[in-house]
DNA sequence: GGCTGGCTGAGCACTCTGCTCAACGTGTGG
DNA sequence: CCACACGTTGAGCAGAGTGCTCAGCCAGCC
């Protein structure tokens, strides 16, 4: 993967800052051409600089204010089965594979401790899943930021 | 917050088909008037219906590929200081408060495992932190996905 | 010096937007 | 049943934006 330059990083500032920013918006405010906006979008995205919009989607607007997550303990000869039964749950909106204790990490979302239980339910009626280990998110108390990173990045070209 | 009807969860599986589709591409292609879906996006907007653009930059084009997750310890009453300096390095992408053993999930991104090996240092060097104890992504087994919420909030209409 | 890649501004045909407007349909309350 | 409010619609308009091509320029490289 490419590094990324200076005019890259104010691009996806300038995104951060208005998403739905039109290119000649993005070239006036960069004082740059148009063509060289079209442009580096174009290659932003096609080195895979952007990940999928459902990760703006605020789950909380559709219902499911509660963030949490499970450490799973699985058989693990089992774990493409399991992965597979686990997308099938729709307030599971992430899994990870592990290095610590437990094998999996799970990211639900959900309307409240009642729905979680059950959603825990469901994960532990799972052939293969030993046992889950389940906190609640009480809070982000630092809202996802890329920003400093790409300051950093910055500040290291 | 209000509930979503049909048109609006439409526009939100558009829009995570095609980011930056025009308001008359998603007209056409939900059949609905310009006007409705201008007003419509203009509502859901302003429900917090999207989360931050930085949650759809990839850090690992940035130069960090790893994902790691901490729990955290801490002095509770140092709670408010320890977050401020957390949100004081780049590389803390994310910091929930927990219901579990520990106080905090910290969500870091880094470059390579040393440098993971510097981060969690320089968070436990942190006035106030008692212990951390980490955990490497193995890689996203479920990518994160919106799409089996917004299938099942139709469902239920 | 030649070549390559990237950036630029110009230009063009086409598309899109923001807004207003009148009309219509639906749901609600009296 | 009627009045009202709300939401949606298509039309219209002026202005903005886009995708693409083109020629010129500059910097870096061989």
């Amino acid at each position: 993967m490419r590094s990324y330059d200076a005019v890259d990083l104010s691009l996806l500032t300038a995104l951060a800052e208005d998403p739905r920013a039109t290119i000649a918006a993005l070239a006036e405010r960069l004082r740059l051409s148009r063509n060289t906006v079209h442009a580096r979008l174009t290659r932003l995205e096609e080195s895979g600089a952007f990940l999928a919009f459902d990760r703006r989607i605020n789950p909380a607007a559709l219902g499911h204010p509660l963030t949490a997550f499970l450490e799973v303990t699985v058989r693990q000869r089992e774990l493409p089965a399991i992965v597979d039964r686990l997308a099938e749950i729709p307030e599971v909106v992430q899994a990870y594979g592990h290095s610590g204790a437990a094998d999996l990490r799970v990211h639900v979302v959900c309307r409240d401790t009642d729905h979680l239980f059950r959603i825990d339910a469901a994960i532990l009626a799972i052939d293969g899943v030993e046992r889950t280990e389940t906190s609640l998110s009480m809070g982000e108390l630092i809202p996802y930021r890329i920003q400093p990173l790409i300051e950093a990045a910055r500040r290291n070209l």
